[in-house]
DNA sequence: CTGAAAGCGCTTACAG
DNA sequence: CTGAAAGCGCTTACAG
């Protein structure tokens, strides 16, 4: 099947080149007979653009809107994203991608608020963003909707909206994996306990799906036969917290294992290590608070992702969009990884 | 940074565009001293040809040679490496880059030659080829530098070569992560038996790296005090097999762990199963006899790596260098996962 | 409402 | 040994 041009179909419609580009591009300035008669043909000889001679003609350069949390030596999963980015306008050379960031205070609605501002503000063909702070964010989205700005989330779904991708953790995946650890590591008989360690509303809905898949695993498959305790705290102080834990463990002085649902899992590391006790510990995410712990063997394994491919994919999901209004998959998990101390080394 | 065009240096050379085109291109046919000034300038104003505009002219499309064992249900893991590449093409568009698939056999040397010979006596832009048959490899790829056919490795180095990149493992960090794993899981007073079941010459360099990967791990940070025994077996029958650990671990009953260093896990999988002992059980590599073990609990942890990341890799490497001849990396090493029952189903 | 022409940066014959 | 011209498929003014 060779390549269609647009003189093909000039050709084949009797018009000229000039004419079929009009109707291509809805410039208008056709007669809605040959607007029709051409659109047909198109059609018919399933016309793709060139998007090589596209480029070097327009050379058009599309610029990118990404508004994620701002990275840190604290906080090296979003400190990876960029990196990914990076990747992606690399290899969709030569053809041109302009990116212009946008970070955002972690957890802070105002910081977050001034950013879209400031993209809705200035020229952009499409969005990247982690929805992180929801409410925040649904708002941006429908301006984003009435605006005609085709956008993209990363690491955070948000429902109800237009998005054309959304690209992230399975989290039901990712619980029933770090049950599999702790199944490994714990001896049949104990129990062990499950953390939701997160400020209220904080993105509930992904640490409900980590807990369902957690608790499906051992309705599988799981060899431990202890009990499955779960504690909600929705203050992450370490007086609040380490009370609660205290409590707890008194309780149920059985639990050989602790899983946290969120990033939080250093605040448990911590009165782990305090009180000198050696529990297994597995969480999610691999920001340095956490890091820190896995190295002095006080968490035993993190479940993380790739934040890389993540940012990478979305630019080239957006760039695809952009010039074939094609969308692969509206929802691209990305695997989730096991990650411990040795495996930290390779990010 | 503006885009240098030949035309720019043209002016500046004060000769046409056509001349500087050969220059570039050793087309011949021009005088030295006009040769060096052109080259002299293209440097000093860091030249670099739009790939868009030579592809819209040329048209030309890339063939590559892709030499790997052939896939199949019983071996996801060489199943996985024709999408990889799929995938680079498919991204690599709106370039033109053709596949000439030639699937070997796995350990079968004459159908390897046959390939070879099919590879050589067809046009090729470069090659890409798991140089798993140490032998055989090695004389391909002295043909292919006499043809000037540039090749990369995926999945196993081979040294003395001149391929302009290697993609794979990093198997000393893979024999790390297989004792971070025992080490997770097993009473610290208990022994560690490393198997080495492999047939003579197979590999073994790879295989030597995990053992030392693994042993060092121990050394640096292990929490297990038991032994660490290590036996070779030459030869992967049923028999010879099951005799020797058979023996092992009569000699040895304090064993709570075994890691195989290669694919042949399940040898030692089956082995298990049939005494219905519960030892902990470590190996490598994805094939479905693996896996199936996994499946069954018997097999805890198999450590692979992404096959479809590291042959798209290959052929974007092979892209970039065939464009613009640079090469990224030597040595480019994948990151090595945890591979569980829960991840797998991520495959 | 439509067509013809110029140009994006490069390569490929062809003429001299 | 060198230059001028045509062409890759598309888009962008411009003329009518």
């Amino acid at each position: 099947m060779k390549q269609v041009r647009i003189k093909d179909i000039a050709e084949k419609a009797d018009v000229s080149i000039g004419t079929v580009d009009r109707v291509l591009h809805n410039r208008g300035e056709v007669a809605q007979k040959t607007r029709e008669k051409v659109l047909a043909i198109a059609k018919e000889m399933n016309y793709q653009p060139n998007i090589v001679a596209q480029a070097l003609t327009t050379k058009k350069t599309y610029k990118f809107s990404v508004l994620i949390p701002k990275g840190g030596q604290d906080n090296v999963y979003w400190l990876a994203h960029p990196k990914g980015i990076e990747k992606a306008v690399h290899e969709l050379q030569p053809f041109s991608v302009e990116i212009d960031y946008r970070f955002f205070e972690l957890h802070n609605e105002v910081d977050f608020l001034t950013k879209t501002r400031e993209i809705l503000e200035n020229p952009t063909d499409g969005v990247i963003l982690a929805p992180i702070l929801k409410n925040e964010a649904l708002h941006f989205c429908e301006e984003l909707d009435r605006k005609k700005i085709p956008y993209i989330f990363i690491d955070t779904f948000l429902d109800n909206t237009n998005c054309i991708s959304f690209i992230g953790e399975d989290a039901f995946q990712g619980g029933r994996v770090a049950a599999s650890l702790i199944d490994f590591g714990i001896a049949p008989e104990k129990d062990i306990l499950v953390v939701n360690l997160a400020k209220n509303l904080e993105n509930t809905q992904h640490l409900n799906r980590r807990n369902q898949g957690f608790l499906s695993y051992f309705l599988d498959t799981g060899q431990n036969t202890g009990m499955k305790i779960t504690v909600e705290i929705h203050q992450t102080d370490k007086e609040t917290v380490e009370a609660k834990i205290d409590k707890v463990l008194k309780q149920n002085p059985n639990i050989g294992a602790i899983l946290v649902s969120s990033a939080k899992t250093h605040v448990i590391a911590r009165y782990l290590e305090k009180k000198r006790l050696d529990t297994i510990l597995v969480g999610y995410e691999i920001t340095r608070k956490n890091t820190d712990y896995l190295k002095k063997g006080i968490i035993h394994f993190l479940i993380g992702q790739r934040p890389m491919d993540q940012s990478e994919k979305a630019v080239k999901r957006l760039f695809e969009y952009l010039t074939s209004h094609t969308i692969a998959l509206k929802h691209e998990f990305q695997p989730v990884e096991i990650i411990n101390t040795e495996t930290l080394s390779m990010y």
